[in-house]
DNA sequence: CACAAAATCACAAAAATTGTGTTGAACATG
DNA sequence: CATGTTCAACACAATTTTTGTGATTTTGTG
């Protein structure tokens, strides 16, 4: 392994765990501390890091923090859980519609482990990662264009979802409070619905630190979705309200 | 300028010129002609490339050739010639409709030259670089992804046109004879018809190597088109159609 | 303030990249 | 098809880059 290739898996390290470990690269790389120091000097040079006493962190308050491939890998191994989970429900041949977001990109990308699939999406990142994969219909869903959630919405977008059909569609949300889902953006809410109108059954996808939280727009009752999956276990509070609702959450851990 | 740069620029030439000369790699780079030697070998190694006499080509029959971006760069100096001239029909606060094709993803990028515009498009290139301008109302249209032609097509493509208007409509094909456009690929060729069904007016980009010659399934006649632009002068034949069927052809040159 | 851990520095060792001269193969040409 | 010329391949040496080691300084912590 060379130099370069080196600094890149460092770099790539620090974008999944935010921090790295001096020593741990050194072990990692097989080479010696100085070298990683050397390593380290340079990448802070070139600005994409920040050193600190026995190793580095990502830069705060720059570009790269709010950079959206950062924010998507970042805590990657809590989404690659609920992946996981997700995947469980996904057979080869099935149609599958996968909607915006970084944890939904996480499993568009993933999606190739159970073709052939026919996978529809307005997520952009899926429709880039999907493109050129054999074994997979790619089904893009248009609409204009939001830099925000890097991702399609729109008249068109529900248009086309009014035409379609899959078997399951994956979901997810920034915010769940008793047996409610929500979502800031009303644009957003819309193409999820008509997402979930068109699916035979609908999983969402939730981190647990979303939990009894909530925002602007209400998407839909818990009750709408066939599976609810999660990160980690969530705070006891809305436990209850699920129970007490009668959904299962299955807990990726 | 290290090794790896330096490899990265040769494939750079390579893709931009379609072969390079030893000797002249030699002297741009001002290292010896044993040096280039090596770097060839390793190239030709990782298959990108096939190393002849006096220097190397992009492999023939490859993958390569066919490559989109290949293509793209390829006698990119005649699509901007042709660009030139089609965005002449543009005014800021337009509605453009852009189709698939190389040529057209020339277009799209140039469009941010006459924002604000609303730019509605199945090209997947042109989403890619469109996407994140500001000024540029992208709205993409689904449809089922198609690696051959980079671009989306089907129901979903035709259905979104249908409930879309633009005001002008750039299309491309690969082949004209007499009065009549012409394309291999009947799903392409409703995308292009649903297009112009949609647009005020369309305006037709034809490379003038691709006169009077046919594909197997007629698009529309050339009466179709408010415009119709050439990158060079076509063969007399077809002009003296053109003229005798009353289109006016802009040659850019 | 003292102690330990970590960073830096300086220099040597190792590895890689590159240039040169030579040899052999391919090419053009009469 | 023989011959001279050009170009590619090879081997080796020179050079540059990268890396490791130990000494020395700096930094953080109790």
């Amino acid at each position: 392994m060379k130099r370069d290739e080196r600094q890149q898996a460092i770099m790539d390290l620090l974008v999944e765990q935010g921090s790295v470990d001096l020593e741990d690269l050194a072990q990692r790389f097989v080479v010696s501390k100085m070298t990683i120091h050397r390593d380290l000097d340079e990448l802070e040079q070139a600005g994409v890091l920040r050193k600190i006493r026995g190793g580095a962190t990502t830069e705060a308050g720059t570009q790269f923090e709010s950079d959206f491939r950062f924010r998507e890998r970042r805590s990657g191994a809590a989404k690659d859980r609920m992946t996981d989970e997700a995947l469980k429900l996904v057979e080869p041949g099935m149609t599958v519609m996968v909607n915006d977001g970084s944890t939904a990109a996480v499993l568009g990308r993933r999606l190739v482990e159970k073709r052939p699939l026919t996978v529809i999406t307005n997520n952009a990142a899926i429709m880039d990662a999907l493109r050129d994969e054999s074994g997979i219909t790619l089904i893009a869903l248009g609409g204009t264009y939001s830099a925000k959630f890097n991702a399609y919405f729109g008249v068109v977008t529900e248009d086309a979802l009014d035409r379609l059909r899959a078997d399951i569609a994956f979901i997810s949300v920034p915010a769940v409070a008793g047996m409610e889902a929500f979502h800031m953006d009303d644009e957003v809410v819309r193409a999820k619905r008509a997402m979930q109108a068109s699916a035979r059954q609908s999983c969402l996808l939730i981190n647990h630190t979303r939990f009894e939280r909530t925002a602007l727009h209400k998407l839909c009752d818990l009750t709408d979705y066939t599976a609810i999956i999660t990160d980690d276990t969530p705070p006891q509070a809305a436990l209850d309200a699920m129970a007490e609702g009668g959904v299962d959450l299955i807990v990726a851990n």
